[in-house]
DNA sequence: CCCCTACGCCCAACCAGATT
DNA sequence: AATCTGGTTGGGCGTAGGGG
């Protein structure tokens, strides 16, 4: 194994670590989280089909920050696979969304969202979007600790591993899954009702019909994607709104049970309400609709936390 | 179109009985 | 009495699909 270092660069205001924490993808194989060098690592298999580890930190800056890319792989990268992995990385951390208009919101809007610190609103994402709608598909009708284990189970069993370390692999191809007959797949991954939906969700993948790649097309009204989106089995409300907040869409909120404890801690005096009301909340928020609400509910606990230390 | 309910799955909690 | 094993129950969770 040898290592390469690629370098990038994030345009402030940027910041890494809130990128990561900001939400739970960063827990879900194959990242992994590394709270005491800041950094998260990532196996990744390449287009090539060259399967190499990706160790992703940042810099200090006050402009620009640089991001370095610590590349463990065999062989030689190439020019192709460099670039590659520079794509990967930007859009894992989305260095080319630009949040500006939303920090005006909330900076206009008041509390909480005005002490929104410069660079927070960028949410963790997966290379691809077929990693992304597994991933949210397994968080549906199940707790943290089941997502994090179905996913376990779909990299340990369908990953191309790293040279030399079998226990370190990537998250499978949708061609990986496809390969594999129905019951194969059924046998060797635990992931309950959700069998035939990621199973066909992998064989259209494979098949590269090509009907999730304009999803990416900023062009294509979020409404028509929305819409695609809950044709596949497995995906309703909430889970498109993720997986739209995954593309860069903010319009829709996830309706689930976290969202519907914040509504009813923080806006509804603990008890019952109309889900309605509770969305109305937002509403003025346009297209920024899921940040607002994520960014609500994430200085809720914080705020929650620093009471209940100081106690 | 919106609202409602049943569904399917896993896991934690609980319990009974058996074994040290 | 303490620990282990196997079995059962209840809670948690969005989606699918049917009905209004």
């Amino acid at each position: 194994m040898s290592e390469s270092l690629i370098r990038l660069e994030a345009a402030a205001p940027f910041d890494f670590w809130s990128t990561l924490q900001a939400h739970g993808w960063v827990d879900l194989l194959p990242n992994e989280y590394h709270p005491e060098s800041q950094s998260f690592s990532r196996v990744q298999q390449l287009a090539s089909g060259k399967v190499v580890q990706l160790n992703i930190s940042a810099e200090q800056g006050d402009g620009i920050i640089p991001l370095n890319v610590l590349v463990a792989h065999e062989g030689r990268l190439s020019v192709k696979d460099r670039s590659e992995i520079e794509n990967v990385v930007c859009h894992m951390l989305r260095l080319d969304e630009d949040f500006s208009e939303f920090y005006r919101l909330c900076k206009k809007n008041g509390m909480p969202w005005s002490q929104m610190k410069p660079g927070n609103g960028r949410l963790l994402r997966s290379p691809e979007l077929f990693e992304d709608m597994v991933k949210v598909i397994c968080t549906t009708n199940v707790q943290w600790g089941g997502t994090k284990r179905m996913v376990r189970e779909l990299v340990e069993q369908f990953g191309e591993a790293l040279p030399g370390n079998p226990n370190l692999k990537a998250f499978p191809l949708a061609q990986a899954i496809a390969d594999v007959s129905f019951e194969d797949f059924q046998s060797r991954v635990r992931l309950g009702y959700r069998t035939p939906y990621i199973y066909q969700l992998a064989r259209d993948f494979a098949q590269g019909s090509n009907c999730y790649a304009k999803f990416s097309d900023m062009q294509i009204p979020t409404e028509e994607v929305r819409k695609e989106l809950l044709s596949v089995k497995g995906i309703g409300n909430y889970a498109a709104a993720s997986v739209l907040m995954l593309l860069g869409r903010y319009d829709e909120i996830p309706v689930d049970s976290v969202f519907q404890q914040l509504m009813s801690k923080k806006y509804f005096d603990g008890g019952n309400f109309d889900l309605k009301e509770a969305l109305a909340i937002y509403q003025d928020w346009g297209k920024w609709k899921y940040l607002a609400y994520w960014f609500d509910l994430l200085t809720f606990h914080q705020t929650a936390e620093d009471t209940s230390n100081s106690d």
